[in-house]
DNA sequence: GGAAAGTGGTTACAATTGAAACCAATGTTA
DNA sequence: TAACATTGGTTTCAATTGTAACCACTTTCC
């Protein structure tokens, strides 16, 4: 690389915008990072992704749900929720019943192989998070916890009420 | 919806993920439901992708990049950036000369039309900025800064050493 | 100076994703 | 009980994205 401008003294126009400290692209690089690190590791290992994985997870700790309630829970859309059923349902990671009160209702669990593979995979999952945090002061971990609640809330609010002006 | 999972006391083993205060999980909602907002935003007015206003917000502060300056700069890769910058070529928003000393290499610029859409968006995108920000006090905001950046490192570790385990 | 290796950037193709249309069952209204 | 609206879930099609192959130019090293 010849130029440099990375480290050059560009002129900062007071509402130029410095990228690097924009929170929103922050929150995007950081999260994929994540995202993209952990997805590898059990994806590798357990033919799942991240919609199959989260599927899998509240299924493991709430049973019987339908795929409507899924998207309640993940905030994940119909479309995806119906793709990660199929796959997993394919993987015989979990059963699905039709639910004789309403017939249109598919009633989804953990298979006997499903509740295996969580159970290697929440410990998996566990220790990345750990090792997360492991960077963080005891502190640090509970203020990131309000932060993440409060910065939520504000960006649900944009989805609810529309957009700033 | 007649059953409703989400409040019932289903048994939470102790080795069951909380799906809900799992950081990977948290960081990836947050992410998508600001970025999403946002690229709604000027999407609209501007006809922008992220990644094309990405490669914007760099070339207005620093002028005469290439695309691998820019790859550099945003963490996004080749691929996404030579797609963006053809995009931005398309809309007059940028401008692209040979480099003589390299013939491979292409200068990037903000043309006229493109640095009035950046004096434009950047206001905006401030201002959601500081509307998420301001649902945090002060100190939160220096708490935040310096915990994404502890993150950032160790995700970043994660990618250069190989995974855990 | 000429092969081999490296770099800047684009293209091609496959996999993922999202929006909208759709089917089937249920609920509601009259 | 016939029409209409709603809900649960899947399918279809187009747009987005990622990986790998690729072309053109430049650098290196004998």
């Amino acid at each position: 690389m010849t130029t440099d401008n990375t480290t050059a003294t560009a002129a900062l126009a007071p509402d130029d915008l410095r990228l690097e400290k924009f929170l929103p692209y922050r929150l995007s690089v950081l999260s994929n990072r994540v995202s993209n690190a952990i997805a590898d590791a059990y994806g590798t290992r357990f033919h799942l992704t991240i919609p199959a994985w989260r599927v899998m997870a509240i299924l493991g700790r709430f049973p019987d749900m339908s795929a409507a309630d899924l998207v309640e829970q993940t905030a994940m859309d119909k479309v995806a929720i119906s793709r990660a059923v199929s796959s997993l349902l394919k993987n015989d990671y979990i059963t699905r019943s039709e639910d004789p009160a309403d017939r249109r209702r598919q009633v989804l669990n953990l298979s006997e192989l499903g509740r295996d593979v969580y159970a290697r995979i929440v410990p998996l999952a566990q220790q990345y998070e750990a090792d997360l945090m492991s960077s963080l002061s005891i502190e640090e971990r509970g203020q990131l916890d309000s932060i993440i609640e409060k910065l939520m809330d504000r960006a649900q609010a944009w989805a609810e009420r529309g957009l700033i002006d």
